[in-house]
DNA sequence: GACATCATGGGATACCATGGGAATTCATGG
DNA sequence: CCATGAATTCCCATGGTATCCCATGATGTC
């Protein structure tokens, strides 16, 4: 199987008084092979924001899960995690979805909402929040000096 | 085999007099390619709620304990605690499953009932107690640092 | 300039959850 | 074996909301 084609950019939407919002094209496209038409979101756990991904993603998280002994801790405390905060959220056929209040409750969204990819997966938060959060991260990685260990995409 | 869609989120519904609540949308259509339209559940050993899954993980199970040496204390053990204590629960056509009140007793379910998607499967909590519960699990990831190696899915 | 695509706005409809009652089935007792 | 009561299943109705569908303007590409 290929390696998924990963989330790449930034995009600032607008949100509805529905709460819709449109998942940016070049999102929607990542994730067109896939059966189920939609993304899955959740809070982060590390931001302030909504971490989403597909769900064939989030099916590969099952089934790691899932190579745990069932009823171990480990699978009870990882599927607990990943599992029961997850809301697929399927697009509609102008690619928009529906935001659940409470997701954007934590992250502070109201009338806008930035996309923001990060390869496997993506974020969406208040677009001032992450505007801050974004001078902060490369402020680090220059003090840091950030540098990444390069692989060849695997093919089968 | 692919991989079977996950249970996702977490959905609270009312159970009316009759132990009656409905199975929530999206768990029912996780399920809706099933010979058998309803769900197994059986009491979890560790932690006060319902275990559920389909009919179709309850037959993997079956195989898996099948593999083990027939009337061994093993196999003699998990089919005690396995299907012994299962409850096929079929849903009528709105989508309601009737809770056998020995599993709503030892649960605390009274009036509610959240439905968390745990993956493969599922759990049926009193909702108090689930937020409880859910509120250590978050503490208890956020200490130990909570990491999963990822596989990708296989295909056949 | 034309056309296609994307994002946005709005409204109608179908689905979901909930409530209730009737009919059927099952277990039990005589 | 039959009758009866309890429990389960099936069916109908309803309100709310999520989903679906349509329209339009803006933007990018040819």
């Amino acid at each position: 199987m290929q390696a998924q084609t990963p989330f790449l950019g930034t995009f600032r939407n607008k949100v509805d008084r529905k709460g819709r919002v449109s998942v940016p094209a070049p999102f929607r496209q990542v994730l067109a092979g896939e059966s189920f038409q939609g993304v899955v979101c959740f809070l982060s756990h590390k931001v302030e924001a909504i971490e989403g991904c597909g769900m064939g993603f989030m099916s590969e998280l099952s089934e790691s899960v899932a190579d745990m002994d069932l009823f171990s801790d480990n699978h009870q405390d990882l599927a607990s995690s990943l599992f029961a905060d997850a809301h697929p959220l399927a697009w509609d056929s102008g690619g928009r979805i529906q935001l659940p209040p409470e997701l954007m409750d934590v992250a502070g969204i109201t009338e806008e909402a930035a996309f923001v990819g990060m390869g496997k997966t993506f974020r969406i938060w208040e677009p001032k929040a992450f505007s801050t959060y974004q001078g902060e991260r490369r402020s680090q990685a220059r003090q840091k000096g950030l540098s990444l260990p390069l692989r060849r995409a695997k093919e089968e």
